[in-house]
DNA sequence: ATTAGCACTCTCCCCAAGAGAGTGCTAACG
DNA sequence: CGTTAGCACTCTCTTGGGGAGAGTGCTAAT
């Protein structure tokens, strides 16, 4: 266990650190946070640190940075809470107040507020449904060509896409079918509605009912490919230009990359697969060699009290983090809250 | 006029710079393009050529640069059909082989795509459905409190959403009112069904029909914000990482208020708000004071032969114009035949 | 255990010198 | 008269040395 006193030095060093960026010395150390004691000591105390690994020093006469681990002991046992300012609160609570019905713009204004409230970058996922249940499906006659499939959830949503049918089929046989599709799936979680459960119903009706394939195949993956884009989830970035800001990316090879990966919509997504609740990744924690020397904060939001969706901070190790936490934390609530107002009315 | 030698050395400049990135000189030009003559005429045609405004010198003893206007008048009068390679041609093709019937994935796929082969920032703009128009309006009941409002238009697009009524309503009502905005709307160019017009409709129903205006106005506004959402259009980019390979952008601060910018979806959009054909825009051309040192290539694509959208690449002025010039043009192809063939089916 | 003092190390900045590249000008040439 | 060889000149970029500055670890004294 760390003493106090080191405990004292290592936040110190941290919070210094993170307003700085520049390694931090004895001197400057003693000079800001009153330690009480000699600079000898805080040497004395600081080469300890470094060698229980919180610690690193880039050159021999430089001041000392903290490691990963460093931040990790930070974040686990030395930070203390954030208060969010109150034009912070004000520009976040905007969000539930966006009138749209839209889930894109509340999370893309998500991810940009993110990005502009804690100067790094911003991310968000959209709500997965996949947990939520399939009510029932209908299909809704239009014109002789024309039919709208409507999918039926049981967290109020719905969704609808247009279909184009074969002349030859009946309004009634519209009914069965959609009855017949309800009477199999209605129930079953989205995401348990695999292309497998499908072929089944596909290969069930082709015995019962008497209509050609070519349009139970047309519904069949109609349907499919519709739940598969669904479930698929988007990833809203915001702010990637705030990297640049910070003196860690100075090396354009190695921003180069980390844009590029900002781009890859399919990596965000399993990166911020995560489960419920905060969490920090640090440096080296990362899978991915490009971020080895970035931080990822994650937190996840709900929407009517499931578990739905991720929001992240993306930023250099040296980060603010007890400040990037609350603010997370507070979005989380206020995505919660305009989601769910949404599904009310 | 020009003599054609000048005009062959502007080019021999040009083709040069494009490759080298670096102020091309008397003596690298005679050696790598056979111009016939010696270092000493070179360096007398180059100075008259700065003094026409078509060169620039960094400094006294550098070598030469194409300015603004030289590149202007190289693409104008100088440049060189270029072709595209197979494999890049097989690269296009794809767009026109993606099965889904989601424009987003195309469209996404084409900025992506024409980043890659570009090597610069792809941008492409969703067809705007302005021009088409509104021949109908359904609202479908679905049950005690979902209705789902149609639109179609006479380019075979049905749009629908979803909608939330309040319980005191009845079918044939919802029949009448579908009606009515048939009646009023129908014929209709989707850019002309402006927020007045919808207003004006909402006066005569307010006095014809014994509704509550709660309703009227619900369905009206909610009418509203789907024409506006469909006819706001999006712009989608790809490859922003690769402004970052470009010499020409290692000033940190320089390319971060350019990806600031390409964040910015509105001012892309109203960028990229062309007319027909293909377009460059050179360096000062540019309107924004961010963009003063990139060229924009543009070229539109059409659906079902009328203008639809518009498709980008951006890169430093410095940039292979030729073969940009023909990738847009090509792809420009792709996806009118990828949406085109998706609407006849 | 803490601290003052000190020698030592390493980076960063500045400056001067020299190499290299390219120019413009002048005078000679066909 | 257009073209070219030659040359002096200018400017950048690189290299290397020297000194200032910051910070350290160690030792001896408190």
């Amino acid at each position: 266990m760390l003493s106090e006193r080191k405990r004292e030095v290592l936040r110190a060093v941290v919070s210094e650190y993170v307003n700085t960026a520049e390694p931090v010395g004895s001197r400057t150390l003693v000079r800001r946070h009153d330690l009480g004691v000699s600079t000898a000591t805080i040497r004395n105390e600081m080469a300890d640190l470094e060698e229980m690994g919180y610690l690193e020093q880039p050159h021999v006469s430089a001041g000392r940075v903290p490691s990963d681990s460093g931040y990790r002991f930070y974040v686990d046992n030395l930070m203390e809470q954030d208060q969010l300012t109150g034009s912070e609160q004000d520009l976040l609570n905007q969000l539930a107040g966006i009138t749209t019905r839209e889930a894109d713009t509340v999370l893309a204004s998500a991810s940009r507020l993110l990005s502009q409230i804690s100067n790094y970058v911003g991310l968000v996922t959209s709500p997965r449904i996949h947990t939520s249940r399939l009510t029932s499906v209908k299909l809704v006659h239009l014109d002789h060509r024309l039919a709208l499939a409507l999918l039926f959830t049981d967290n109020g949503q719905v969704e609808s896409r247009v279909m184009v049918l074969p002349p030859e089929i009946e309004p009634a046989d519209m009914e069965n079918l959609a009855a017949y599709f309800t009477h199999r799936l209605a129930g079953k979680p989205i995401e348990e509605i695999t292309s497998q459960l499908l072929d089944e119903v596909y290969e069930e009706l082709l015995e019962n009912v008497r209509h050609s394939c070519d349009l139970l195949g047309q519904i069949a993956s109609a349907l499919m490919a519709w739940l598969k884009a669904s479930a698929r989830g988007r990833v809203y970035m915001g702010g990637a230009h705030n990297i640049l800001k910070q003196p860690e990316f100075q090396d354009l090879e190695k921003v180069r990359r980390l844009l590029a990966l900002l781009e890859e919509e399919p990596i965000l997504l399993q990166l911020l697969q995560r489960d419920p609740g905060t969490m920090v990744t640090i440096g080296r924690e990362n899978q991915l060699p490009v971020m080895q020397d970035c931080t990822v904060v994650s937190a996840t939001y709900a929407v009517n009290g499931r578990p739905a969706g991720t929001l992240a901070v993306l930023g250099p190790t040296r980060m603010n983090y007890a400040h990037v936490i609350s603010v997370l934390e507070y979005m989380s609530g206020c995505l919660e809250q305009a989601f769910s107002g949404k599904d009310k009315d």
